[in-house]
DNA sequence: GATATTTGACCTGC
DNA sequence: GCAGGTCAAATATC
């Protein structure tokens, strides 16, 4: 709870010191690569802020469906341990599966919501421009995570991706993932990361981003050379982005012009919230989510969801009501008591 | 060689 | 019968 707490400060503090770097660069010989490298790192430190609470349970909704109500006998089918008939099992339980759907605007490389997926099919869907891809926790088998997702590209805008959450992680990431959103590499270390790998592409990543910041406190521009480095910048996105859309850019370009970067509900279905470029992997890397549960054995879990994660006891209704004040001192400990 | 992705076939529910 | 979801062999990548 207390980490959450500080991560959320440390978000919101760290964008309202960019946000000061930003306004002494404001002047016309300050480099225009250096504003704008300063503007992303704002919207991102402030969207992570929001997307802390969203996933905390508070604004975002998550959507189960009708459909996810499993009825008693596809329950008994659920029961494990069954042996021949696991594959029929697997069908059966399909429909069974509570479920819910977000809708993502995503920029390449940042939704890593900090699971490892695997793709194991892909449909085309009837009405649908684009093919749905199926994905399954990477430790399936390994560790009997049965957390799944499916990603589909919406129709309306191909810059958003309707994924779609089944089943809960039960996987080692699930909870060593958490310690890794904020703390550092040594406090990895000592809350016993899984892997020796993980913990290196960690250190690489907070030493890159390290690297950012410095450079913005310098006053250094910041070589675009580095920035087109997409493997640097955004090593890891799970979902099947087209590569052109990726090279020219068009996802970030459609997100500077968007409206909807924010968490916008834009409808009773969906959620959209956005992720902005510059290192996100620290924010995939400790997404939790508060998910809604429901009363069957299958419970929700969003790959961003830890079950077992603490939940920032958070009134956030106010927060929906909150007019922004610059001058807020977001590391007021009262504000969040 | 291990791991991940692709893709056609198969199964289930409607 | 059709559409959606999954399997698993083939293929690609690291």
């Amino acid at each position: 709870m207390d980490w959450e707490r500080n991560m959320l400060l440390n978000e919101l503090t760290q964008g309202r010191e960019l946000t000061n770097l930003l306004r002494n660069h404001l002047h016309p010989s300050s480099p225009h690569e250096t504003r704008q490298v300063l503007l992303e790192k704002i919207l991102c430190s402030y969207e992570k802020a929001l997307s802390m609470l969203n996933w905390s349970g508070f604004m975002v909704e998550t959507n189960p469906r009708a459909s996810t109500v499993a009825s008693p006998a596809s329950i008994s089918h659920t029961s494990p341990g069954s042996d021949a008939s696991d594959k029929k099992d697997t069908f059966k339980k399909r429909k069974t599966c509570s479920e819910w759907s977000e809708q993502i605007r995503v920029c390449p490389g940042f939704i890593d919501d900090g699971y490892c997926w695997r793709k194991y099919g892909q449909k085309d869907i009837l009405g649908s421009n684009f093919p749905r891809g199926y994905y399954r926790c990477t430790y399936r088998y390994s560790q009997g995570c049965l957390a799944a997702k499916q990603v589909q590209k919406s129709d309306e805008d191909p810059t958003i991706f309707d994924v779609k959450y089944r089943g809960r992680h039960t996987c080692n990431q699930a909870s060593s993932l958490i310690a890794t959103t904020v703390p550092s590499a040594t406090e990895y270390k000592a809350k016993g990361g899984h892997s020796r790998q993980m913990q290196h592409q960690l250190e690489e990543k907070q030493k890159q981003s390290k690297e950012i910041v410095l450079s913005f406190e310098t006053g250094l521009k910041v070589k675009t050379e580095e920035l087109d480095n997409r493997d640097n910048i955004f090593p890891s996105f799970p979902f099947p982005v087209e590569s052109e859309e990726v090279e020219n850019g068009l996802f970030v370009k459609s997100l500077m012009e968007s409206d909807k970067a924010f968490v916008s509900p834009a409808t009773s279905e969906s959620n959209y919230f956005s992720v902005s470029p510059f290192h996100m992997d620290s924010f995939g890397l400790g997404q939790n989510v508060r998910t809604p549960e429901s009363d069957l054995t299958e419970i929700i879990s969003a790959p961003t969801s830890v079950a077992n994660s603490p939940i920032v006891d958070l009134d956030v209704s106010s927060l929906e009501k909150l007019e922004f004040d610059p001058s807020f001192l977001f590391d007021n400990p009262e504000f969040f008591s």
